[in-house]
Order: C-alpha cells, then sequence, then structure tokens
DNA sequence: TGAAATTCTCGTACGATGTACGAGAATAGA
DNA sequence: TCTATTCTCGTACATCGTACGAGAATTTCA
C-alpha cells in the first residue's frame, strides 16, 4: 500500500493517508503489511514510551530493513498519526445515546481516560498529531449523537468535543506524572524537600501551609470524575 | 554559576537547580551568564519555536561554544525548565486578591493564557517540565492566596491550581494549531475537503450535518472566557 | 517466451542532535 | 611562583530521520 504522495506544505495530507484506494496489483508483492508496522509500533510506546518508537528499532520488530518502513508510510509522523488511529479502534461504541446528554458525555470522557491510561504516549502524541482517521471520525460521530439532545449547531458540538479531549488528555497527562513520580521515591522526596525548603523561606506563607495542611489525599479517580461533572453540569443548551 | 551535580535518577533535581548558592570565587571568571544564556534561548524559542532551540544555536546565539552551555547547565532538559522559569517572570501580579476568589481565579488563567500566546512553546514545554522555579513559585503563592476564602484544604488548593494551568494549556494548544492552521490555507483546504469527503459516505450523519450546518463561527477570546467561567463556577467550597 | 514496466526491499550515507572527554586558559590563594 | 580550581570549547561518538539508488520480485505486453 505504497505511494509517494507529494505534499507541498509541512505536516500530513489527511486525503492522501486515509482515503488511498488499494490498487497496485503489479510489481513485487509487499513483505509486510502497513497493519504489522503500526501494531509493532504501538507494541512499542506501550511497552517504552514514545521515545522507544525509532524507526530502527520498528523495523526490527516486524523484520524489516529500516527503509522498507518508508513504503508504508511516508515519514515519521505519519506513523504517528496511524498508531493513534489504530487504537482508537479499542474506542467502539455500542450502546446508542441514552437520551440523557450529559451521563453520556461523562461516559465519552471516562472512555477516553482509560483509553488514555491504557496508552500513556497518547495525549503526547494527540498535541501534535490531530489528523482525524477513520476510527477517530467514528468516536466522534458518537459524540455528535450524544451530543444531538442538545440542539446546539455544529461549531459548538465539534468545540465541545474537542475541549472534552483536550481536557481529559491535560488530566491524564497530570495523573500519569503523579503516577510516574510515585514509582521514582528518590526524586519525590527531593522535591518535597525542594517545595518544604520553599515553604520555609517565609516568603510563601500560602504554599507553607498548604502544605502543612494538606487534607485527605486526592484519589485520581474521584478528581477526575469531580472535575468532569463540573465542566460537563455547567454547560448549557443554547 | 557552574557545577556537576550528580543526579543518580533521571530528570532534573529540583534543589541543585534552585536552591544553589553563587559560592565560587575562584578559578576563571565565567564569560557569559545562566541569564544571557536562558534570554537567547527563550528569544528562539519564541521566534522559531521550540525545535529551533538547539545547543549550537544557542551558544552561536550567545557568541560562546557549544559545551560551554553545560557550565550553566548540566543538560538541555534543565535548560528548558530555567526557560519556563523564566519567563514565568512576566507573570508578576501586584494586586491582592479581591476576596472575589471566583473572578480572582478567571484573572489567573486568563493572565496564564496572555502568558502562553506570547511564549506558544509553552504548553508543549510545560508537559513534560514541571519543576518549579521561583518565579513559578511566586505565581503560586498568588493563587494560593486567592483560594484563601474557599476554606478548602492545601491538597485540594494544588489540585485546583494545577487543573486551571492544564486547562488553560490545553486551550492554549488547541488555539494556535487553529491559529496555525489558518495561516496555512492549503492544508486547512485539505482537511475541509477531506472532512467533506467522509460526511459524504452515509456512514457519518451527524458529522456531516454539524458540517452543514456549522452556526456562527467562534471567536476564541469568547470561547475560553465561556469554559473557563464553567469550570470556575462549578468548583464549590467543601 | 522474452522484454519492459512496475513495485517493494534495504545497505549505505548524510546531516543534525545531545553530550562525554580532555587539553588548554584564566584566576585565586599558598 | 606554584598549585588548585574553574571555565572554555574543539573533537568525537552514538543516535536519529531519511535521501538515494541498486537489486529482487512480480505483472503486463510484444
Amino acid at each position: 500500500m505504497p505511494s509517494d504522495g507529494k505534499s507541498g506544505a509541512q505536516g500530513v495530507d489527511p486525503e492522501q493517508l486515509w482515503l488511498r484506494p488499494a490498487e497496485p496489483r503489479r510489481g513485487r508483492r509487499p513483505s509486510f503489511s502497513r497493519e504489522a508496522i503500526i501494531a509493532a509500533a504501538v507494541e512499542l510506546a506501550d511497552a517504552e514510551g514514545l521515545d522507544a518508537v525509532t524507526m530502527r528499532r520498528v523495523a526490527a520488530e516486524v523484520g524489516a530493513g529500516v527503509m522498507s518502513l518508508y513504503s508504508y508510510a511516508p515519514d515519521k509522523e505519519t506513523l504517528l498519526n496511524l498508531m493513534v488511529d489504530h487504537v482508537s479502534g479499542e474506542l467502539t461504541v455500542t450502546d446508542p445515546p441514552s437520551g440523557d446528554w450529559r451521563a453520556d458525555l461523562k461516559t465519552v470522557a471516562h472512555l477516553q481516560r482509560a483509553h488514555m491510561l491504557r496508552h500513556p504516549w497518547l495525549p503526547a502524541a494527540l498535541s501534535t498529531h490531530r489528523v482525524p482517521g477513520p476510527n477517530t471520525l467514528a468516536f466522534l460521530e458518537h459524540a455528535l449523537a450524544v451530543l444531538r439532545p442538545t440542539g446546539l449547531d455544529g461549531a459548538s458540538k465539534l468545540e465541545i468535543f474537542a475541549q472534552i479531549t483536550a481536557f481529559v488528555a491535560g488530566y491524564v497527562t497530570h495523573e500519569i506524572a503523579q503516577a510516574a513520580a510515585s514509582r521514582a521515591p528518590d526524586r519525590a522526596a527531593a522535591e518535597r524537600r525542594y517545595l518544604a525548603a520553599v515553604a520555609a523561606d517565609g516568603r510563601h506563607p500560602e504554599l507553607a501551609e498548604a502544605l502543612s495542611a494538606p487534607g485527605r489525599p486526592l484519589t485520581p479517580d474521584s478528581t477526575f470524575a469531580r472535575f468532569l461533572s463540573r465542566l460537563i453540569d455547567g454547560l448549557d443548551t443554547g
């Protein structure tokens, strides 16, 4: 499924990427498949993070030469887009909207959060690679259906979906950083010591008090639900 | 202001970074300054984006050899942290909290948005480099003072500030992407054509309708204010 | 049945990046 | 003046994305 797809500007051309028919019935048959390459890249990212996804490592994983990858994706940025849409295939929604659009929208966001926690590289990849593929569009279609009862116009519905997604990505990014910090106790302790030192300098009384009276520790689940409710319950139709 | 600062784990050690006294009164005197290096890096990022900030280019800008930079910052990640805190110096707040903490918190968020629009690389840098320096902590101190009337505990106040910051960063990221798209008309047109093609395939009726009935175009300013209000007005003290 | 056209494979090579190393220059205290 | 300390920076290396082009596989056409 190769092609040269000349593109004048920078970035990824969605038409070249997603609307390409599978025509070539001549010439040497492909030894690999786009699917296998994407799957290998996703596996790498899941296991070792986005930085581990190099063309060389992906090629080694599928047993191909490095440059063979370029027959299946014109460049790495495209490969990242393909990865994002690939995992978005897990976001399949079976239930039709219930009619309670706020509840449905919260379900959408919870699905997204679980999805991003399963693929921790997603928030970072999403922030730079935003060419929606078929799986992403299927999920968008569902979100728009959920928002139908609001009677809002198209631009508003799209904006709400984009903002919810951005919110979830931001939240999960933060959540993952916290979790990583607690898995590196040395670093977390160093940060606590640093903040304590700052709080003790007398010029940060509010910080000092906040650190000395922390209150009950917050769980990511309930905090997420709380912020999400605030955001969604505040949405008004019209 | 150099040092070797051995750090066992990965990442940046906040104590080594921000709590270092200026002791060395022996040996060759520095030819440059941390300030000048950071300023040059920020200038580069403002003008050409984060990718333009390479050690070589920063060094050239300051008139130093590449490796001289490493006397002022142990590695590039540290330099990015320094850049973030450097520009956060612009976030100085003079007015004390008014007592209307919701209004004050909205002002905080609007300050952050203006700040990030002035330094479009900030959201990306923030998502990976989160070791708060003195300027960041000063702003945090102000935010905590703003939240005092809520009577919330420390962890909740810190969480609210983190979430507001994440929300603003997410919003501005999106806003910048939109603006960049409208500055690359070819790409925007290609994306529109692509979405129109998808909408015409019959399997995306909601998307088709959303695109055909877009409604009044949304301005970033008012959309931001609207989402922010939803988020903040929904916060309850208790 | 060739010959030509097409398509995929992948070794080699190039420019860019972050930074380790260590020799040399400058400064301070003895 | 000697020695310890601190900063400067040329060289070198591993790693990255990917351009190039020769060779292998397969189809189409004469």
